[in-house]
RNA sequence: GGGCGCAUAGCUCAGCGGUAGAGCGCUGCUCUUACAAAGCAGAUGUCGGCGGUUCAAAUCCGUCUGUGCCCACCA
């Protein structure tokens, strides 16, 4: 299966496996993918025996490509979905798409100022109809994308918010929220973006900071005027009152007076409101109902009026010298005809403020007074809250639900209605005498004279907030809808919460009789680059995941995604780190060419622990505890230590150690090399299933390889089998030391690597008789023969190791190792009989704690007895 | 203005009461029966400051400083 691999010359004749010296992932991350697909391994069956584990995609836009935060939490919601898979389950990841009104709007109507046109001139029916085109043509290059990614997601179930069945569950929900009343009209300060043209909601408004003026602005003439302070000078000609605190002393002889209103020829009342703070600049504010929300609330505590003095573009529409000019423009126009008229008394700038925005395109919100519709929101949020606090629903990090409870408690009605025309119209139809219709899916609207449906179409939220029901296909109760509701895991960026994850715990609690649409809501930091930025487009520091995808294959950049996963924290990811990860890759890949080479096999059951070798022991120990651990990661969305534990589980102990020490093995053949090879084969099938969900293509292109079965994708995940060998763990821990030990004596001797030493090895006093060939091979030790001299003696834990440099010993090198041995042993003598003499100690540690402790005082003082000897032992210098 | 979080090796981060860890980077030696995208060995930290609790604190408490994020109707 691997011919697309295959080199001519790939070397070994015997047993060759056909993989090359290199991983090389662009020849094989494609055709896997398609192959996956074609086989139906993605494809979930509601039919099935099997108990479901289910998570649906958070929808990207239309718009969308692929950035570094889906890769990041594809990656994860894939890993989980094909473990689950391997696990037994009937698992299902359900991709589809956002038809995310303004950005799709915005985007087709680019398209069309390029052509001079605007959606005007097309008419509405025409211009949506031009969005649909455009989807056709330009929509969805993310679905690509995450093919590349290798996202294992069941591409039948495919669903797109604007399908006939999803909209038909906008339209269900919508009659029943409204027959609920829950969904009414009112006329309200909302943000309007004057670019978009259309309302947005609370959190679609992004503040920053900006720079302004605030300018302080004589009100009235003589005795009967104040001066009021406002960034926003523009918005005087709608005042209709000023408000003074109660209390205020300086302004209780003006409280219920008119005074003049400048560059007018109004004069509007001094009212008395508690909402002004005294302390704050005058203690007197301009009060704009129309065209602020503060004032609007002054306004209706006060029964005042209402003057819109702007068009939907932000143009002033008051007649006079202003009319026609822009918000801003009028700003400094209006500033400058008070300071004309001497009425500006102080000016401050730059004067730094919080200024709303439109999260879609930047344009400064525009508060104004406008018909909407609304979703009555708090039973909805409510029941949305108690869903979490009484555990029915986890979120995880579990701080993170005190941002949900923020926001669910506190949560104002949600603005529906968008000014806009593609996306889900309202389904409201108004009649010739002020009647209104809500219509139903299956109810014909009305037809006659002077019936007409409601303009607007509803917020892009609004059906995204049904995706874990309306996806499965409700209202209708489909075997989908049984089978895989409620979802089992939402995971999704914690900057989504209240757009979306709030809203689809609303509407599915509501919708589904009080079923949460998910079990656990697992929440993602947002990527960054390697130090930490934000990764924003407008930075240079945005990468391109294909970018990376190209170079280092999408298992590297899968991998170090996973791995800087810490839950709920941000992952910061560079270029370096894509790179070793693809390294990774490539060491497993070379470390099961070896094993192919060298006759691993899966073929037939593990030998009895009886003809196992301690080494053997070890590693099957290790293995299936590294199973347990990883089982408890990935159970715990601990990404971040699963891929660390498994990374050096392969590495440290796989590869340098257990591979390493099999080499003897392997060359001495029989039995031995037989049982060696079968191990070998057990460990690499199994690490490479548990590295599977996470990196698939390299493990499925090795794992098939190594076994001949058909794919990693539908194997079994691998199970603890329980054993476990702490004597032979404890034995090679020793082995280690003892190698670890010598071959730093080597170095500090400066003795090449490959040099042959003859050496006498004294292993009596351990248990590691039975691999003193192996550490001769470690060590590139001879064996000693005919007048063997040996220059230096070096006890380690329990063994001895003699070796012959024949007087090419440097004195001065091994004088001062061994002094800093001293030392070191010293140190750890003083410290643990202090220890051990602290009676408070005795008295409370834990009894491992101390056993620990006393035996570190036998090592330090047998080692410093040593030592001590060889120091003396030492020609002098 | 409220709330939350973070400060640990050059960089990015784990550890969260019992001898300071990882990856990358750095130094030295190496083509050694897979892998130089590698192997072996090595260096590097008063765990942000100051107090406190404890036999024992990077780890718990207080406080200060720096820094990040979220929320809020700062005219």
């Amino acid at each position: 299966m691997t011919d697309n691999t295959q080199r001519p010359d790939s070397g070994h004749a015997d047993r060759t496996p056909d993989l090359p010296t290199q991983y090389a992932p662009a020849d094989v991350e494609g055709p896997l993918y398609e192959r996956w697909v074609e086989r139906g391994y993605f494809e979930a069956d509601a039919k099935s025996e099997k108990k479901p584990y289910t998570i649906v995609i958070p929808p990207p836009n239309v718009t969308g490509t692929l950035h570094l935060g889906h890769a990041f939490q594809h990656t994860l919601m894939d890993a989980l979905t094909r473990r689950k898979r391997m696990q037994g389950f009937e698992a299902l990841w359900l991709p589809g798409m956002d038809h995310a009104g303004i950005a799709t709007q915005n985007k087709v109507e680019q398209q069309l100022a390029e052509e001079g046109k605007s959606r005007d001139d097309l008419g509405r029916e025409q211009f949506v109809e031009r969005v649909w085109q455009w989807k056709e043509e330009y929509g969805g290059r993310i679905l690509g994308q995450m093919r590349r990614l290798g996202d294992g997601v069941d591409w039948s179930r495919e669903r797109f918010t604007m399908d006939e069945g999803l909209s038909k569950a906008v339209q269900t929900i919508f009659k029943k929220l409204y027959d609920d009343e829950l969904i009414y009209r009112a006329e309200r300060i909302i943000n309007w973006c004057p670019r978009c043209l259309t309302a947005i909601s609370d959190i679609e408004v992004e503040y920053q900071d900006d720079d302004g003026e605030l300018v302080s602005i004589r009100y009235g003439e003589g005795e009967d005027s104040l001066v009021v302070a406002t960034t926003r000078a523009e918005t005087m000609l709608g005042d209709t009152a000023v408000a003074v605190h109660p209390d205020d002393e300086r302004y209780a002889h003006l409280i219920g007076k008119q005074i003049k209103l400048p560059l007018t020829d109004r004069t509007i009342p001094v009212v008395a409101d508690t909402h002004v703070d005294p302390e704050f600049g005058t203690g007197a504010v301009k009060v704009t109902p129309a065209h602020d929300p503060n004032d609007f609330a002054i306004g209706q505590r006060h029964n005042l009026p209402s003057m819109t003095i702007m068009d939907e573009r932000g143009v002033l529409t008051v007649h006079g010298p202003f009319q026609g000019l822009d918000r801003f423009e009028a700003r400094s126009a209006i500033v400058g005809a008070l300071r004309e008229q001497g009425r500006i008394v102080a000016e401050k700038r730059p004067y730094t403020h919080s200024v709303g925005h439109c999260s879609r395109c930047k344009a400064t919100v525009e508060p104004r007074l406008s018909m909407q519709w609304w979703v009555k929101v708090e039973p909805l949020a409510q029941a949305a809250g108690d869903a979490v606090r009484d555990g029915r629903v986890k979120i995880h990090p579990e701080d993170m639900s005190k941002r949900y409870f923020d926001w669910v408690d506190n949560m104002h009605d949600w603005c529906i209605s968008r000014q806009l025309w593609w996306g889900h119209r309202i389904p409201v139809w108004y009649g010739p005498d002020g009647e209104t219709i809500c219509v139903g899916p299956d109810e014909q609207p009305p037809t006659g004279e002077g019936w007409h449906q409601e303009t607007d179409v509803l917020d892009t939220w609004f059906s995204s907030g049904l995706w874990p029901f309306s996806t499965l296909g409700w209202p209708e109760k489909t075997p989908d809808l049984e089978k895989f509701y409620a979802t089992d895991v939402l995971l999704t960026g914690h900057d989504i919460i209240f757009f979306w994850v709030a809203r689809m715990m609303m509407f599915g609690l509501y919708a589904m009789d009080g079923q949460a649409p998910f079990h656990t809501i697992a929440l993602t930091g947002l990527v960054r680059d390697e130090h930490g930025k934000k990764m924003s487009k407008s930075n240079p520091n945005s990468v391109d995941p294909l970018d990376w995808m190209d170079a280092y294959g999408s298992d590297a950049v899968r991998f170090t995604l996973a791995r800087g996963a810490n839950p709920g924290a941000d992952v910061p990811i560079g270029e370096d780190w894509v790179q070793a990860s693809r390294n990774f890759a490539n060491k497993i890949w070379n470390a099961t060419r070896f094993a192919l080479m060298n006759g691993a096999t899966v073929e037939g059951e593990l030998p009895p622990v009886e003809q196992l070798s301690a080494t053997d022991r070890w590693i099957l120990s290790r293995l299936n505890a590294t199973i347990a651990e990883a089982d408890g990661y990935y159970d715990d969305y601990q990404f971040a230590k699963l891929t660390d534990a498994l990374y050096h589980f392969a590495w440290d102990e796989v590869f340098d150690w257990y591979v390493e020490l099999s080499k003897t093995t392997f060359m001495a053949g029989g039995e031995p090399a037989k049982v060696s090879g079968r191990v070998l084969g057990e460990v690499l099938d199994v690490l490479l299933r548990l590295l599977h969900p996470v990196i698939p293509f390299v493990t499925e292109t090795l794992w098939t390889t190594l076994t001949g079965k058909e794919s990693a994708v539908i194997a079994a995940w691998p199970k603890d089998s329980g054993f476990r060998d702490a004597a032979a763990e404890q034995e090679i821990a020793v082995l280690q030391q003892v190698v670890t030990e010598v071959r730093r004596f080597r170095s500090d001797q400066g003795l090449q690597p490959g040099q042959r030493v003859p050496a006498q090895l004294d292993l009596s006093g351990t248990a590691l008789a039975a691999h003193e060939g192996a550490i001769r091979q470690l060590l590139r030790l001879q064996p000693a023969g005919e007048g063997f001299h040996a220059t230096a003696t070096l006890p380690v834990a329990g063994a001895t190791v003699a070796l012959d440099l024949s007087g090419t010993i440097d004195v001065e090198a091994e004088r001062k190792r061994l002094t800093k041995a001293l030392a070191a042993a010293e140190k750890d003598k003083a410290q643990s009989t202090a220890k051990l003499g602290n009676e408070a100690f005795l008295a409370k540690a834990a009894e491992a704690a101390v056993e620990k402790i006393r035996k570190r005082l036998e090592t330090a003082e047998a080692d410093i007895e040593r030592i001590t000897a060889q120091l003396a032992g030492l020609p002098k210098g």
